[in-house]
DNA sequence: CAAAACAGTGGAGTTTAGTCAACGGTTTTG
DNA sequence: CAAAACCGTTGACTAAACTCCACTGTTTTG
């Protein structure tokens, strides 16, 4: 598919796809027409685009998601040895859920203090 | 506490704190002594710390967490209707919290497939 | 009491993750 | 077949969240 498209079924800019693209995010062919310089997104993209979006949520930066990406799609060993880099992130990301599991409680608390009380006498 | 302490035992430096103090997420008095300019930061002002490292685990941005802390810390409700507000910000964390969860899953998937085969044939 | 460590101020600079504008080609569509 | 919609490239720009620097004044310490 070309990349209007993609942006359309993202829900993401066509600038924001090319800036993926070239952080080396997501990939792209010539296309089939080869007489234009139109680009070629293959399906899987959209995958791709919302594993992007949960390792964002994650606070996974770009930098380190182009070195991620790689192990989770081809989990080829021998590429890499990146056994020890993934379970920093795990670490890193099972840190950052429990605060934000933390902060979430607080917020709930303080919405049931606003609700429960209009005692207000 | 001066400024000095509190960077230390929070782990942030000061130039961090002079920049939350400016965007209203801490306080600080005169401090005690008024021949000189130094300020004196509440001993409460490490949970606050606490909380909004929480809170950015959580994907909030300081402009919103300004808001919040109001909210989190003086639960008392007619300064501000936020009802609305911390009801969006609960669904954003909780969205948040799911995406980064799946996140984690496929690392750990990732590692599992890195670190089970080493059937190398 | 002098040197080292600490404090405040002002303003400039950095990084990350996009976003925008302008331009010249290419398809699509009425 | 012309206008509208789409595409790629380049390069500048932005917002958020810090970070650094230079400078001056204040405490602490050996």
């Amino acid at each position: 598919m070309r990349i209007g498209e993609l942006a359309r079924r993202s829900g993401l800019s066509r600038d924001t796809l090319r800036f993926y693209e070239r952080q080396g995010l997501i990939r792209s062919t010539p296309g089939p027409d080869a007489t234009n310089s139109y680009r070629d997104y293959p399906e899987d993209a959209l995958i791709t685009l919302e594993q992007i979006a949960d390792a964002q949520a994650a606070g996974i930066s770009i930098a380190d998601l182009t070195v991620l990406l790689g192990q989770l799609q081809a989990a080829d060993p021998d590429t890499f040895d990146g056994e020890a880099f993934l379970q920093d992130r795990i670490d890193e990301v099972e840190a950052r859920i429990a605060r934000a599991e933390r902060f979430l409680e607080g917020l709930k608390r303080a919405k049931a203090a606003l609700a429960a009380p209009p005692v207000r006498r």
